[in-house]
DNA sequence: CTGTTAGCGCCTTCAC
DNA sequence: GTGAAGGCGCTAACAG
């Protein structure tokens, strides 16, 4: 019914072969021939069936990029920069038959431990040439226990395992991010401006995300000997700004002497900031916020937002090219990309 | 190498045959052979070959969805919903060898006509089940044919095409929103208010959806006997927060007595805002701003931002259900979706 | 440089 | 209810 490879070489009278060879270039063939070939393809409007050529090949170009939440802009600048480093379909090479482009598939786990599992397996079923599991990972013993063995099961395969924003686990190559001293910095800051009684509202308590950032926080507390109240003044939700609004309730119930808080994230800061203003308090006159991430819309926020910066865009395209191998692996399989303090207007020091 | 049908038939004694037929369900199998297939799918950690399976069914399990910019929240939730659609991996049927799940695959076209033309191209290659164009179209006339036709490939092909976004072309079930509704609603309030001088900053002058918002606004100004000096006031730029901000200087430039500033995005919107802030003017005191989407952060916006609201998620959902064939076709192919306009504080009467 | 020959792993009639 | 056999479309050795 479609037009396969044999009509194709039929058409140009060479051998289903050397068709093959043409379309995947990778291989000696006339030049005349060659030409003969690529117009048969042209007038036939034969396109490869990648499922054959993936059957016959033992590989596919796929390659699987595992997100929490792509509704999420941390997830989506990481996963538009991994699919940008896949030999870009729409740069020069817009050939006829088929590119040596891979197809970047996203898939968003919506942070549930067996959807992960479940795409990982689809992946494997797939094929896939590579997969990227990028943001926090879940804690559960269990869960990690089976996500090392999946990846070592497709790492066994031939499928490239790379994390990106997540701890490393073996056969992976890992771009963790620094996260724990990231979050160190930032309290350091707020602790250098004059602040004492810091609230602390944290993403879901199984992540490593959230265990890095506020452990980072802690370290930065317990150096000032602040360490008594943290737990306290801790509350932890989601990585929403729902979250973040409710948090900051709860946390301005304990104390209301709060002068500073400080947000996991830049979109719970965002729900922070909101329910300060919604009490009647003024950042940072009375209470200095400061958020994670840094995502493009936290320096327009008013006030500009104090926030760590991932260069998340980098790291993707660098987890994109550690997928398909175009880059040598960072010694011992673990790079660390560095978290920079953003110190902007939504801090200031402490009212008296 | 890795284990295959015949390695689990052998196992379990029976035919590669049964064990096919057992994983893929659609067949009668005794309950105690299907039980010893199960067993022995388990024992060998057997995951299906999938490209070899969709050779010889002649169909995969992938549903491709394209997006303009994947880090956009505006598609990112479009995108996270069609594939919360797709089967839940996650769901109750964690089976083994295979689930009836798609796999969606997210594909970023960074508003590229010849990517988007390359990944129709790579997903027809894969004999994806069916694929979701999101967003607003590139109006080009070539590009537009060139689309038209992968479509009716695709569809004569046996892949379902859904539109989500972007007006209908043969061949593709189409969910389009109503952006000329929505624009015209949006100016009309601000004319109530009392504004004669509204400054419009456009997307790309060639899409879809920044021609058919700018025709709304226009519209309303026509209808208000505004419109001579509509073009004067109309800056086209990207559909980002840079753009805004660029374009509100240079509108203030030819009319600094403008009351009001029309966002194409709410992500634009979110530059008009900074801009006017940077030239010392009060929203909505001396200038109200709108925009356009109502996405999750233009309601924590300060002042919280007036806009027109779409149902994106409610849109990806559907169009993932019509790319599965789970529900039924609108009537013509086509369904309008509904944009309602969120007044909010950063629309005011204009001072006196 | 090009053609021939075998499969890749699975699904699907067709018999039993 | 189960097995046997052929082929899906392509690639990868081999020859020549």
């Amino acid at each position: 019914m479609a037009v396969t490879l044999a009509d194709v070489a039929a058409r140009a009278r060479v051998s289903a072969a050397t068709v093959s060879r043409v379309l995947s270039g990778n291989y000696p063939v006339a030049e005349s021939t060659r030409a003969r070939v690529l117009r048969a393809v042209e007038d036939l409007e034969y396109v490869v069936n990648g499922p054959a050529s993936a059957l016959a090949a033992a590989t596919s170009d796929l390659v699987g990029v595992l997100v929490n939440d792509i509704a999420d802009p941390f997830f989506g600048i990481i996963a538009g920069a991994v699919q940008s480093e896949m030999g870009p379909p729409g740069g020069a090479g817009t050939e006829p038959g088929r590119g040596a482009e891979k197809l970047a598939v996203i898939c968003n786990t919506g942070g549930s431990p067996e959807r992960e599992l479940n795409y990982l397996t689809l992946l494997q079923r797939q094929r896939a040439a590579a997969v990227v599991l990028t943001g926090g990972a879940v804690e559960h013993p269990d869960h990690a226990a089976a996500v090392a063995t999946k990846a070592s099961r497709l790492a066994a395969s031939g499928t490239r395992v790379v994390l990106c924003g997540r701890p490393p686990i073996e056969d992976a190559i890992t771009l963790t991010f620094d996260n724990r001293g990231g979050a160190r910095r930032l309290t350091e800051h707020l602790l250098a401006l004059g602040h004492r009684r810091i609230g602390y509202v944290a993403g879901p308590a199984d992540r490593t995300t959230t265990r890095h950032r506020l452990e980072g926080h802690r370290e930065a507390l317990a150096a000032a000997g602040l360490d008594a109240d943290a737990r306290r003044l801790t509350v932890h939700g989601l990585y929403d700004r729902a979250s973040g609004y409710d948090a900051t309730l709860e946390l301005l119930r304990r104390d209301v002497g709060l002068t500073a808080v400080v947000a996991a994230n830049d979109t719970i800061a965002l729900g922070v900031c909101a329910a300060l203003r919604d009490q009647g308090l003024r950042i940072p006159e009375d209470v200095s916020v400061a958020g994670f991430d840094d995502l493009p819309f936290s320096a327009d926020a008013v006030p500009a937002l104090t926030t760590v910066r991932l260069p998340l865009h980098e790291a993707g395209v660098r987890a994109g090219r550690l997928a398909l191998g175009r880059e040598p692996q960072p010694p011992g399989g673990v790079a660390m990309v560095r978290a920079e303090l953003m110190a902007r207007a939504s801090t200031a020091p402490p009212r008296h």
